[in-house]
DNA sequence: GCAAAAGTGTTGTGCCTACACCCATGG
DNA sequence: CCATGGGTGTAGGCACAACACTTTTGC
């Protein structure tokens, strides 16, 4: 009968999640932990078979809303099919995988099994989940820079100091605020709320809040070289 | 019997490729023309279902090979998985979807139904492969700006203003030569043969051959903005 | 007034485009 | 020697990083 199945060239689906989020100053990926074999007692990534009626994006984001309680993803995209035939043990399964953020403002209530871990220093990874995590992290980093990703690791509003943490955090390198809010505003990116934020204990400037103008994905950046002639407003 | 199959959470896969290659000095990707129903008549992108011993970059090679004559592909990569249910009529099947580079040099013997199509003026294309062939072709002109990918269009020698039809055909805009040259020479992608070609029947300077240092892939611009502080070497 | 934190002004640098100019060949 | 195409020199602009400086608060 497995032999049947395989012949007729029908294959398991199954969608992870590589979910990230600022949290204490580090990124983190959600992870939960095999209590059974295989591979028990390494971590995995939430996700689950395909079902029948849904796309691979709105399968993952059902799954991590009923498994891990995670409904508040700012931001969800495809990263690549995982297909070695060997990824799992037993009948052969394909994996395509996410990369999931959470705004550092929320706190999903996860199961017992479950935790964030820094995405820098991943406990034992079951089956491929390491090099998925990896990717979404690379991934992450590349369009902090040239996209306006940056909206689906923020609150609504927050202050410059704070939105310089969450990147700082991502990219794993200091960011200066100073900089990171003038790319932004430059881009026209971001918008002031006319509020601020109240100063610490020690005291200080009130910082000026601010907002994403869009909770969208967008290029900001398209073409680092080769603009196409006369490049006044064709980018 | 089917509704045993689709309860069991199996699922078809098959992998397609946009096939992209500069001819004649515009963009083109390879369609074959569907014979029979569904969708008779309109143009389809090669591949076929995954096998059951190989990982979907490998099927993707075997089936360009066997099916099309396509073996001197440049450069391969995943481009997305599709998967909407109705994505095709009958039982469902997922897709993967990848972008192929073919040298401009080479010219695969093609079958009888298939051939050869600008980008920019499709034939109505079946089943969701015109949004495939799009993405294809954003992705490829997205990378010729930050990677080496130009590698995959070119032949193995070639002279600047070769190169920069190339450039432009795939970009869709006019490149300049003389920055083509310098952007690819400052970033070490480019070196001299020592050979010259001959020049055309009208005469004028005989043009210096090069070749590209490497035919891998490779970042070379890696972060637009944000970059590392104290930026020296970093990048 | 002083420390702390936020925000602005300014300078310098490197990458890139554009364009002028020089070079080598065929007729 | 002139037209044709290839290659180089150079100037200007823009985006960015770095850092000095100003502003606004708590104590």
């Amino acid at each position: 009968m497995v032999d049947a199945i395989t012949r007729s060239g029908l294959l398991g689906h199954e969608v992870l999640a590589a979910v990230l989020q600022v949290r204490c100053g580090s990124l983190q990926v959600l992870l939960w932990q095999r209590a059974r074999a295989p591979q028990a007692g390494r971590w995995a990534l939430p996700g689950g078979r395909l079902g029948e009626h849904e796309d691979v994006e709105a399968s993952i984001r059902r799954q991590l809303a009923v498994k891990v309680d995670v409904r508040q993803l700012a931001h969800v995209e495809q990263l690549a099919v995982f297909s070695a035939p060997d990824r799992v043990p037993g009948p052969r399964v394909l994996a395509t995988a996410f990369l999931g953020l959470v705004p550092s403002d929320v706190d999903p209530e996860v199961p017992e099994d479950t935790a964030w871990h820094a995405v820098d220093a991943l406990p034992p990874a079951a089956f491929d989940h390491g090099a998925i995590v990896l990717r979404a992290r690379d991934r992450l980093r590349a369009k902090l820079s040239y996209t306006n990703v940056g909206f689906a690791l923020a609150p609504p509003e927050f202050t410059v100091s704070a939105l310089r943490e969450l990147y700082s955090a991502a990219l794993g390198y200091r960011v200066s605020a100073t900089n990171l809010q003038r790319v932004l505003a430059r881009r026209g990116l971001l918008e002031p709320t006319g509020d601020t934020a109240p100063p610490g204990p020690s005291g200080g400037r009130p910082a000026a809040l601010f907002r994403f103008t869009r909770r969208d994905m967008l290029v900001t950046d398209p073409f680092a070289v080769l603009r196409p002639p006369g490049g006044r407003d064709q980018r």
